[in-house]
DNA sequence: ATGCCCACGACACGTGGA
């Protein structure tokens, strides 16, 4: 089973990118982040006529994850658990069946933080650890479980182009990779850093000033397994074809495939 | 050293993104 993660900067403007990425990439679950609309204006007949369910948390103008799947979904959680007043639309929890299989996965939009002196960051910091007790709790379960998405966490110095550039911000600050390792330790693994641990590798460019051509980028999207989700692991990668493309999301597909 | 770009929604000298 093939699953990616896309951080696709609107889902109704880069429509025609994700029916063609889709449609070349054997994708068979597609978890989306900052669809930036709500469920009413969410183009779900788009993904159903190609044969994907849809499971959509939207918001107006801002945040807004969702989840394609060729296999049916049943949706476990809306929100992040531990905080009833955050309304933003940044989790979305599913379970997949395929044959006798079951997993888990989540579509996650992490708070991007900045700027650190702010309750933005403040936000950010508290979401995290939201995360982190959720993620004790998923791992107790011994599950095929995956926690996929934008995280907007720079884990390691490999993971940005210019690390000492990035020590301030929000992406990259000690709290923030601090609290990320908090949920590797619990014993979830990065998919991709299991496939190639050492390749600099980049998930996201920003628009301006030609970052792409030049890659100066960031590997911020994560595909996290739990210990049962590692056993079946066969290949992970970065697809950035869609970057290169006109009127691009600035973040590019990143996937993994499991045995099934 | 700084800003560059993009999407949203309803024009704004706006916000948020990362």
């Amino acid at each position: 089973m093939k699953i990616a993660t896309w951080n696709v900067n609107s889902v109704r403007v880069r429509l025609p990118h994700i029916v063609d990425w889709l449609k070349t990439s054997d994708c068979d679950v597609l978890l989306l982040q900052e669809t930036k609309t709500i469920n009413e204006t969410f183009p779900s007949t788009d993904f159903k006529s190609i044969n994907y369910e849809v499971a959509i948390v939207g918001q107006k103008s801002y945040n807004g994850v969702a989840v394609l799947s060729k296999f049916p979904i049943e949706i476990l959680e809306t929100s992040l658990p531990g905080d009833k007043k955050d309304s933003q639309a940044r989790y979305l929890e599913v379970l997949i069946k395929q044959k006798q299989n079951k997993i888990r996965l989540s579509s996650i939009y992490l708070p991007n933080g900045n700027p650190i002196d702010t309750d933005k960051f403040t936000y950010k910091l508290s979401w995290m650890d939201r995360l982190i007790r959720h993620a004790k709790k998923l791992v107790g379960n011994e599950e095929i479980t995956v926690l996929a998405g934008d995280y907007n966490v720079i884990p390691e110095e490999i993971d940005v182009y210019d690390p000492t550039g990035w020590e301030k911000d929000a992406l990259f600050h000690p709290s923030t990779r601090s609290k990320y390792r908090e949920i590797l330790n619990l014993g979830f693994y990065s998919s991709i850093r299991l496939i190639q641990p050492q390749k600099k590798l980049f998930s996201y460019w920003d628009y301006m000033a030609g970052s792409f051509q030049k890659n100066k980028g960031l590997l911020i999207d994560h595909i996290l397994l739990s210990p049962q989700a590692c056993d079946k692991l066969i290949d992970s990668g970065i697809d950035a074809y869609p970057r290169e493309k006109s009127k691009p999301s600035d973040h590019t597909p990143v996937w993994c495939s499991l045995k099934t």
